[in-house]
DNA sequence: CCAAACATTAACATACAATTAACATGGTTG
DNA sequence: CAACCATGTTAATTGTATGTTAATGTTTGG
């Protein structure tokens, strides 16, 4: 989702359409208080800003998106009218990622917000970790703790924890853990139990995380249901 | 340290004088080979590439510079003479960080330079270092060094060794690690096993850094988290 | 053009993970 | 309360990923 800033109804109208067409999710805003009310509910991806407001700059704006930890890390490209160098280095040097000096191409836009999401996702942080109690997950660095001391699990039951975790508390049923461990051709065994019994010893005092739901599946920590 | 490649002699010494006034080491070549045998000794913080020079162009040359794991996360800026948005497309899309048309003014090119690098600071504190336990590495110096003592890895196994540090201590998949060092087409074989173990002798005491995650791939480092 | 360094492959070793079978337990239900 | 059924448990067997070594190709630099 990318969010824009911009006041002139053709400008934005045009930058939203060819965006759209390449694929990306865009909301309009032709005024700040907008942008503010929007941003509480989500954050974009990326922000384009006008410089130049009616009310409040596009400067100021950008400050302010730094300030707050919500909106500090998305990246934010700034689009000016001025061409005057001072507005360009001003700009780059409160925090903005990239700028576009009006009237620019679509072909420039598209290729400048690819180019600036392009570098974000390469530092963009990906796997998220798990925290249960006293057990901690980093699939990222496949690194699962228990108390702080390192436990190590097999292949198997390592993508059968993943499977409870990604879960979320959710109760997974057994078929399901089933087809996500051993694929969609699984024979029925006791092989599933076995596994499961393996992950409760090695995880030791958070084995008991892993809780039996008789005749449906596992879940593993909080009391959710269903 | 920034490297400008240029041929024009007077579009050279302006950039460098206008940089080095703002406290930048500059180091400026009028062909590629010069700028070759310059990165053997050590390599930049940032690259100024005219994007048309004599023999070489500069995308060929930005995209060597990828390809190399020395210099593949330096920030390079294109500068162009042609002023049509293909030209900027395309130096963009080959992993440009920016690029800056002809003529340019001296403050723009001052606060572009300064923005990539503040861009790269912040993904890159470290410095293009690594250090993890008794292990150095210097990629831009190719500096290998185990408790202090000077290490010589065949370019295998260096590769193999950046795509581990790169990853900052998560998992690399077997096939990542297969690709990233053999290329996209290898066949299954137990090369990469091989390449592993020279490695780990290689390095000696620091050989345990690399850690085998069955099933999954490889990791370097330590299990820390707070 | 040869020697040395390096990369790859093959063949085998090893460790340990996965599976299965056989039996145990424990709770539910009529 | 006894039969039933789902799950737990254990141990033996089978299977597989990786480690290791040595031989064989392949570059490279003098």
């Amino acid at each position: 989702m990318i969010y824009i800033l911009e006041d002139d109804d053709n400008i934005r109208k045009l930058v939203s359409y060819a965006l759209e067409r390449e694929g990306y999710d865009v909301r309009g805003f032709d005024a700040p208080r907008n942008l503010w009310e929007a941003l509480a509910e989500a954050a974009p991806e990326l922000f384009l800003l006008d410089i130049m407001l009616p009310d409040e700059d596009g400067l100021s704006i950008l400050a302010k998106l730094r300030e707050n930890p919500d909106t500090a890390d998305i990246p934010v490209v700034m689009l000016t009218a001025k061409g005057s160098e001072f507005d360009k280095v001003t700009g780059l040097d409160m925090g903005a990622d990239d700028y576009i000096a009006k009237p620019f191409g679509m072909t420039e836009l598209i290729s400048r917000v690819r180019a600036v999401l392009r570098r974000y996702m390469k530092t963009a942080p990906q796997g998220r970790e798990y925290k249960i109690g006293e057990l901690y997950v980093d699939p990222a660095k496949h690194i699962i703790e228990v108390s702080g001391r390192g436990v190590e699990l097999s292949y198997k039951e390592y993508l059968l924890l993943m499977a409870l975790l990604e879960a979320d508390g959710n109760v997974v049923e057994r078929e399901t853990l089933l087809t996500k461990v051993w694929g969609e051709y699984y024979t029925e065994s006791r092989t599933l139990d076995v596994h499961i019994r393996k992950l409760r010893v090695k995880l030791g005092e958070a084995g008991v995380l892993i809780r039996t739901v008789k005749s449906i599946g596992y879940k593993i920590g909080g009391e959710k249901h269903e």
